[in-house]
Order: structure tokens, then C-alpha cells, then sequence
RNA sequence: GGGAUCUUAGCUCAGCUGGGAGAGCAUCUGCCUUACAAGCAGAGGGUCAUAGGUUCGAGCCCUAUAGGUCCCACCA
């Protein structure tokens, strides 16, 4: 007895009451169990900030793809969640908040404003890992971790202190990239270049004569797209090799309106080629020309404020914004003759990725982490496949990062963040970093000591999360069981935020890797192939999808078609397409409890087993195998494929089909208690197979099919074992018959379906065969066959005694099926089709006996391809002599 | 400038180490057949961007070309 499961397919009556259970019995729970080999995924922090977005939807789809099937095959799966504090993102939104109250956060005070961060994150905090929960993550919630949480916080003052004394974080003046809306420094990596178009000013600076004066004859001209910045040139650079210029080596010109003589230095870095091939020089303001600036020892002059107006250097300038400036000082410039031209130029201008400002690169003290030494065993990493990443191509873009990269400016003038454990005396000067609050000067005993004010970069703590989270700095138990972690799923877009700096920390602070593959995925586009965003407004919110289709649904359609790597296009009418299978799904075990009902079903014995059994049993098999495999290599699109077209093609349209006569024949019990019950156990592996992907459906219908099991394996789908492949269920036999059947019932189909025979109206079939194989399959498989073919009955016979002339015929291999319709009429309909069957084999048989006297194909092709094509040419032509035998007869008359 | 990637059915995309082109959606035909019309049965539709090459054999490997997308660097 079963209990028996809604009529139609309603995902939202059952996701949330499973998800609870789930939880509560403790399933995504994992322990250290030396007994058990761990598997282990970190799951990348989401922001506090955020909203579950399709990138979410994705990335937690994959992971709990394989942490469920890695539980399943008996792994201690252990996926370990978290949020991420998000300094900038957190810090605006808050700041944004106080606004609206009129409150500035300097108002407040540092104190009172982390008090409302806080606070702000108790309130908002929790809302991501609820709306992860919708998915059907099933992710270790009684470990969940903050990144500046009371262990995070250990974690990421011991790594600075460390790198600290280890001279790998290093404190000093250098050109940074400033926001100027966000008030803060940013890395390299938060930098985005967009094209705007802008003008290439030409502009010419006097040179200096003899007197130290302007000269009125002699100017130097180049070009610029800031001429702002001309405030706080210290030089102008040509190349040492440019002949044109060689004269006016050792030299200076006349910077106009600062008024004052600068040197015309040569470097190398300039591009004779381009332009007039002379650089104005401002280290303050560009990375390029502070580096020529450092080499030629000139002094840095710094114009802007951290607003981005000009400060007191720009002289009458003082106040105004880069862009009024600019438009100013390009007037006076013309006013006084210097300006050359303008033109149209499409500049790259770097933003800040976060809020779009432009970035204003400026000198400032800033931390920094050294890279060169630490980048090293990263680099290898990947090199010597210690850690694979998946797809193999994204080794280029690593690689492109890793050989390309400069310090990390890892420091923020933010509030929000951790904050960097450095502490000045105020009467000595020194400096003290240490893991401890310093409240007492070491060198001088003065107690007048204040902290650094900056925080740091997020990334700073993110890149700590493998580990942090399983506890270290504390030599705990689980950082030793469950580390290095096993697979880490993320965007190809984080790779230089997060996963290479993950790869150095793992190597540095554990000495080994965090993770040994990194699986990546696209980006997940919109119906147009547009990136989602909120400008646009084309983003679809995952919620409402879960809502209106099923997170089983959302969750099949993000994996399904889809390679590794590749971004993805997500419309409606392919999620409605996911949800149709889960209602397929659905369906087909309703059926079988429908069938179940009253009944007691029993193992049947080996030759209970019909031959359709043994060939559905084959079948799954291979799947189990193939599925695993795909997996194991994180082919998630390809297995779910395999187990799709297998519950639907193998097990819905033919073995249901198949085994409906038998199951509604009441006077053989053991005919249909071995089809139920191979149904039965079948459908329980197909669904295990699923599960990883919908794992709400498949719960619901293992617990409800299994509930008045005696024995039956779990409480719960999601921890039963993961089906395995046997070889002793390979029964080649019985799928070559059932195949061969197959056949026949397509062919007779579509002889139907051609002739316009009304599905209601049976006919007699006369399998004409002198191959014993063929008749005993016709007869075992009678039953069925009749049923698919809408036959009213099926006679076997060896030659076509007793058959009607105008019978249509089909052919399959070592048979000639026929099939006399009472009304057929239409005699040169059917010579039609079968002269077209002739010409198809024609052709086959051709392409066969091509390949076949090819002496290299014969020669040099595997064996197996050679014989696989001398049983093609004999099928085929087997069954162009029976083509041309009832061409001939229908052609005589 | 460097690199990656894509170009396969009307649309969106699969196609795993080279061995006779697939799915979903859409279209057409016929079906309310006692699991499912969110369904069933059948059909049509592709010179796998182009041109060469390697190979017995190429959607898959190599080279070039065209077009699209993305990343990195950045030219003052």
C-alpha cells in the first residue's frame, strides 16, 4: 500500500516543509568522522548586502549539485556557508540609511557608526542565506561563518601581523587608485576601464632660454586628454634616442600658469612614434609617469583633493572640480597661444567598478601587500595541476594575473572592515604592528597611542576563507580533516579578487593548497544575451521564478545545456520546459502507486523477469555508470541530460508503455509483480540520480513511494547511497530484442501515422521471419507489442501464407512485418514509400561498400570500425532484397 | 597591442579523448489511448561561418580569413 501523491505537481506546497526537515534532522550537518573520507566545499561568502541574484541562483545550483552527490556516494560532505562583511558595499548602504535621517557618518563618530553597521547587519544581514535556503541548498548552517566574525578576525590579524614581520606588508607613499565618491583607496583589480569619448588636447610649453625666461620662439608641443594635470607636472620626457629632440637634452621648459621651469627629462617609456613623442610629466597623478618620476628623482606634486577638486597647488584653480579646471585652464591656455588644437579621442577612463566614479590615481600612504614572492607557489599550483581548474582555458587568464602582478594596495579608508592592527606613539613616532592591542609604547612607555585609521579591503578576509572558517589560526580538528577543501565554484569574473588570492594565502598560512579544483561558470545573461543588471532593470529574480516554477525548475534549468565556463541565456519558456519534466516526473510515479495500490509487492525471482525488464535494468545500468563518470569530471550539463532522456524516453515512453498490459492483466499476479517491481526500483535509482539537481520532487516521491516500504533504505532521499553500476546487470541480449521490437512498433507507427490510420483502429500484424531469434522475441514480447503497435493481434509465421496482397509491409532486421488493412487502397502510395525506403538503403549500402573497399580504411581503421561496418552492409542489404521483394509483387499487379 | 572564446535546425544551446549530426522551444499532421494536454504518436528542417591542410575518416586536430563576445594592458 501506498500513499498516494497529489493529483497535479505543486513545488510550492512541498519545498519549504521538506527544507525544514531537512534541516532539523541534520543532513547538511557534517562532523570530523576519521572513519569517513571528507569532501569539502566553501561556499564564496555572499555579501550582506546582497539580494539572491541568478548569479547566486547558479553558483548555488553547482555546489549543491555535487555536495548532495558526493554525499550520497558516502562522503563526509561538509559545504560550508557564510556572508561576507563587504566593507564598501555595507559602508554606503548604511551611510546611504543615515542620509535619509540627515545623519553623517562623521557625526557619529567611528564608534557610534559601527554601532548602526551592526545593527544594520542583525537587521539584513540573514536575508541572503534565507533566500539560499529557497534553492534547496543544503549547506551546514550550524557552522555558518562572517568574515568579521570573532574567529575571522583572529585569522586576519595573524596573517597580517605574520606578513608584517616577514616584510611582505609594507607601509608607504605610492600611487594609488582614489574614489572619490566612496572617499577610499581601491585596488588594481576594482579598477574598470571604460570608453568615453574625450578630446586629445595639443598643448605647447614655452622653452626656458638662456635667462631662465619663457622663451617667445621655442616651444616643445604634445598632447594630453588631462590637461588639468599640467598643475602638478614636474617634467616633460622625450625619448633618449629621438634624434629630434636630442638637442634639448639637459634643457627645461616653461610650465605656463604654475609659472615655473621644469626639466625635460628622456626616458625610455616614451612612445616615439606616438604623437610628437614628448610626455608631460606628472608623477602625482598618473602610475606611468610616477614610475619615469621615480627614476628621475622628481618631486611629486600633488593638486587634488581626496573630493577630487583641486587643492591649494592649483593656485586660483583651488576648489573647482577636475572637469571645470579643465575647461579653465584649457581657456587660459588658449588665451595665452599655447593651445595647439583639439581633437576627438576615445579615452580609456578608469572607474570605480563598485560606484562608476572616476578614478583619480594618487600618491598616498597606503599598505601594501608584497606580491613577487607570494605569487610564486600560486603560479606553480596551477602549472603542476595541484590544483586543476575547470575548464583548462581559464589556466591562461590565471596565468595572465599571476605574471602581470603588482602589490596590493590593501588598505581602506573606510570604517566598516577590519581594522589594521597598527598602532602609533604619538611621542616617539614609532610605529608597532602586533596581534595584541598596543596601549603602551614599547620603545618610549608612553601611553599616548592611537590605532591606524584604515581598514582593510575586503578581499583581505575572503582570501583567508577556506581556512578561517574551519577555524585557524587554531589547530583545530576540522581544519586538519577537512583541509584543503575539495572544489570551489565561482565566476570566471572573481578570479583576480578571490581565487588566486585564496591559492597564495592557502600556500602561505597552511602550506598547501586551499582546494584542488576550481569549477567556473559563465555568467548568466538575459533572453537577449545581455548581462543582467540593475540599470538595465533585465534582471529575473530567482524568487519569482521559485515561485512560479519550482526551485527544482530554476535549479535544472541553470545546469541543463550548458559547459562549464560558458555564460548562459535564461528565459521563461526554458524554466516552464524544466518544470514540465518535474511534472513528467511527477506523473510517472503516480502511476506506478496508482498500480501499487492493494498490492504487496515482492523481489521476483531471476526468471520472473521479462525480457523488457531485463533490457530497462541494462539500460539504467549504463546510465548509473555514465552519469557518475560525467560527473566525477563536473560534466553537470551532460549527466543531467543522461538522466533526462533516460526517465523520459527510456522509462516513461517505452517500459511504462511496455508493462501497461501486463500490469492490467489481473490473472498472472507474478507477470506484474515483476514489472512493478523493477518500475519500483528503477524509478528509486533514476530518482537518486536526480536528486542532486531536483532535490525537492525527488524527495517527495521517494518518501511518499517508500513509506509503507518494511525495509526501506532511508527516511530520506538525500541520504541514501548513490546507485551503482553492476556488471552482472548487463543483459545485451534482452536490449538487442527489445530494440529490434522497438523497431518494429516505430515502423509500424509511422506507417499509421502516414496513411492516415486512425489510432482507434486496430489491425492484425503477421511477422513473417526465418530467424528463430526474431520469432522468439515476437513471442515474448507479444504482449507489449500489440499494445504499442495497435495491433489486435500478432501472428508469426515463416513465409506469407495466408497474407493479403495489398498489406503494408515494413521491414526491420531478419523480418517483414505486415499489416492488412481492410480499406487500404491506395496501392502506388505505398510503392511510393517503399521506393524511397530503397533508395535510403541504396544510399547506406553505397556509403558501407565505399568504406569497405577502401584498402587504407580496411587497413588502418580499428578493427572494430571495420566489422561494425560488414554487419551494416548486411543488415542493409537484407533489408533491400525484402524491399525489393514487395516492390516486385505490389509492382505485378 | 596581448589573450581567450564563439560561429551547429527558425530560436536558445549540447555534442566528453576524431568513427554515420542531437535536445528544448517553435512549425506541421493526427490523437482527451484509464500517469501526465505541463501530455501522446508521427513529420519537416542543418554543405556544423569561409578557405586550405593533417588523417583511411574532421563539427571535433592544424593554418589563414570574416564576423560576434569577453578579459588583460593601455598609448600620453
Amino acid at each position: 500500500m501506498s500513499k498516494e501523491l497529489a493529483k497535479t505537481y505543486d513545488p510550492s506546497s512541498m519545498e519549504g516543509r521538506l527544507y525544514e526537515k531537512w534541516e532539523k534532522n541534520g543532513y547538511f550537518h557534517a562532523e570530523v568522522d576519521r572513519s569517513k573520507k571528507p569532501f569539502t566545499i566553501v561556499m564564496p561568502p555572499p555579501n550582506i548586502t546582497g539580494q539572491l541574484h541568478m548569479g547566486h541562483a547558479l553558483d548555488n545550483t553547482m555546489q549543491d549539485i555535487l555536495i548532495r552527490f558526493k554525499r550520497m556516494q558516502g562522503y563526509n560532505a561538509l559545504w560550508q556557508p557564510g556572508t561576507d562583511h563587504a566593507s564598501i558595499a555595507t559602508e554606503v548602504r548604511v551611510m546611504s540609511e543615515l542620509k535619509k535621517q540627515g545623519i553623517d557618518k562623521h557625526d557619529l563618530g567611528r564608534e557610534k557608526f559601527l554601532d548602526r553597521v551592526w545593527e544594520w547587519r542583525e537587521e539584513y544581514g540573514g536575508r541572503i542565506t534565507k533566500q539560499l535556503r529557497k534553492m534547496g541548498s543544503s549547506c551546514d548552517w550550524e557552522r555558518e561563518r562572517f568574515t568579521m566574525d570573532e574567529g575571522c578576525n583572529k585569522a586576519v590579524t595573524e596573517v597580517f601581523v605574520n606578513l608584517y614581520n616577514k616584510g611582505l606588508i609594507y607601509k608607504g607613499a605610492r600611487i594609488i587608485n582614489w574614489c572619490p565618491v566612496c572617499n577610499t583607496s581601491i585596488s588594481d583589480a576594482e579598477v574598470e576601464y571604460v570608453e568615453q569619448p574625450s578630446h586629445l588636447w595639443h598643448i605647447k610649453y614655452p622653452l626656458v632660454d638662456e635667462n631662465g625666461k619663457p622663451s617667445t620662439t621655442e616651444f616643445l608641443t604634445f598632447a594630453t586628454t588631462r590637461p588639468e594635470t599640467m598643475l602638478g607636472d614636474t617634467a616633460v620626457a622625450v625619448h633618449p634616442d629621438d634624434e629630434r629632440y636630442t638637442k634639448l637634452h639637459g634643457r627645461s621648459v616653461w610650465l605656463p600658469i604654475v609659472n615655473k621651469a621644469i626639466p625635460v627629462v628622456e626616458d625610455t617609456y616614451v612612445d616615439m612614434e606616438f604623437g610628437t613623442g614628448v610626455v608631460k610629466i606628472t608623477p602625482g597623478h598618473d602610475p606611468n609617469d610616477f614610475e619615469v618620476g621615480k627614476r628621475h628623482d622628481l618631486p611629486i606634486v600633488n593638486v587634488m583633493n581626496d573630493d577630487g577638486t583641486i587643492n591649494e597647488n592649483g593656485g586660483k584653480y583651488e576648489g573647482m572640480t577636475d572637469l571645470d579646471a579643465r575647461a579653465a585652464i584649457v581657456e587660459e591656455l588658449k588665451e595665452e597661444g599655447l593651445l595647439v588644437k583639439i581633437e576627438d579621442y576615445a579615452h580609456n577612463v578608469g572607474t570605480h567598478d563598485r560606484c562608476g566614479a572616476t578614478i583619480q590615481p594618487l600618491v598616498k600612504q597606503q599598505w601594501f601587500v608584497k606580491m613577487d614572492e607570494l605569487i610564486k607557489p600560486a603560479r606553480r599550483a596551477v602549472e603542476n595541476g595541484d590544483i586543476k581548474l575547470v575548464p583548462p582555458r581559464m589556466d591562461r587568464t590565471y596565468y595572465n594575473w599571476t605574471d602581470n602582478i603588482r602589490d596590493w594596495c590593501i588598505s581602506r579608508q573606510l570604517w566598516w572592515g577590519h581594522r589594521i592592527p597598527a598602532y602609533y606613539c604619538a611621542d616617539c613616532g614609532k610605529m608597532h604592528v602586533s596581534k595584541t592591542p598596543v596601549t603602551k609604547c614599547p620603545d618610549c612607555g608612553s601611553t599616548n597611542i592611537s590605532q591606524d585609521e584604515d581598514t582593510l579591503d575586503t578581499w583581505f578576509s575572503s582570501a583567508l576563507w577556506p581556512f578561517s572558517t574551519l577555524g585557524w589560526p587554531e589547530k583545530t580538528e576540522e581544519l586538519d580533516y577537512f583541509y584543503p577543501t575539495d572544489v570551489l565554484v565561482t565566476g570566471y569574473d572573481i578570479i583576480f579578487f578571490w581565487v588566486i588570492r585564496m591559492i597564495f594565502s592557502g600556500y602561505e598560512h597552511m602550506g598547501e593548497k586551499p582546494f584542488s579544483t576550481v569549477l567556473f561558470h559563465g555568467l548568466v545573461r538575459d533572453g537577449q544575451g545581455r548581462k543582467m543588471s540593475k540599470s538595465l532593470g533585465n534582471g529575473i529574480d530567482p524568487l519569482e521564478v521559485i515561485e512560479k516554477y519550482g526551485a527544482d525548475a530554476l535549479r535544472f534549468t541553470l545546469v541543463t545545456g550548458n559547459a562549464p565556463g560558458n555564460d548562459m541565456r535564461f528565459t521563461d519558456e526554458r524554466v516552464e520546459a524544466s518544470r514540465n519534466f518535474a511534472n513528467k516526473v511527477w506523473n510517472a510515479s503516480r502511476f506506478i502507486m496508482m498500480n501499487m495500490e492493494g498490492k504487496n509487492i515482492t523481489k521476483p525471482s531471476d526468471d520472473e523477469l521479462h525480457a523488457e525488464d531485463r533490457w530497462v535494468l541494462s539500460k539504467l545500468n549504463k546510465v548509473i555508470r555514465e552519469v557518475t563518470d560525467n560527473m566525477e569530471k563536473f560534466e553537470l550539463g551532460i549527466a543531467v541530460q543522461k538522466v533526462y532522456d533516460f526517465i523520459y524516453d527510456v522509462l516513461c515512453d517505452w517500459y511504462i508503455e511496455m508493462i501497461k498490459p501486463r500490469l492490467y492483466n489481473t490473472s498472472d499476479e507474478k507477470s506484474s509483480n515483476a514489472a512493478l517491481y523493477t518500475l519500483k526500483s528503477v524509478l528509486i535509482d533514476s530518482l537518486k540520480l536526480l536528486h542532486p539537481y531536483m532535490p525537492f520532487i525527488t524527495e517527495e516521491i521517494y518518501c511518499t513511494l517508500t513509506e509503507t516500504d518494511e525495509k526501506r533504505e532511508a527516511e530520506s532521499i538525500m541520504i541514501c547511497s548513490w546507485p551503482e553500476y553492476k556488471s552482472e546487470r548487463e543483459y545485451e541480449q534482452d536490449e538487442d530484442m527489445i530494440e529490434l521490437i522497438k523497431e518494429a512498433v516505430r515502423g509500424i507507427r509511422n506507417v499509421r501515422s502516414s496513411m492516415n490510420v486512425a489510432p482507434s483502429k486496430k489491425a492484425n500484424v503477421f511477422i513473417v521471419t526465418e530467424d528463430d531469434k526474431v520469432k522468439d522475441a515476437f513471442e515474448k514480447g507479444k504482449l507489449f507489442f500489440e499494445s504499442l503497435a495497435g495491433a489486435s493481434s500478432s501472428l508469426i509465421q515463416s513465409d506469407k501464407k495466408g497474407i493479403d496482397d495489398d498489406a503494408v509491409s515494413v521491414m526491420i532486421a531478419n523480418a517483414t512485418l505486415y499489416i492488412p488493412f481492410a480499406e487500404l487502397v491506395d496501392i502506388s502510395a505505398e510503392i511510393e514509400r517503399l521506393k524511397k525506403e530503397k533508395d535510403r538503403l541504396d544510399g547506406e549500402i553505397k556509403r558501407c561498400r565505399g568504406m569497405l573497399s577502401n584498402e587504407k580504411f580496411i587497413s588502418k581503421a580499428p578493427e572494430v570500425k571495420v566489422n561494425e561496418e560488414k554487419e551494416k552492409l548486411e543488415k542493409y542489404t537484407q533489408l533491400l532484397d525484402q524491399v525489393k521483394e514487395r516492390l516486385d509483387t505490389l509492382e505485378s499487379k
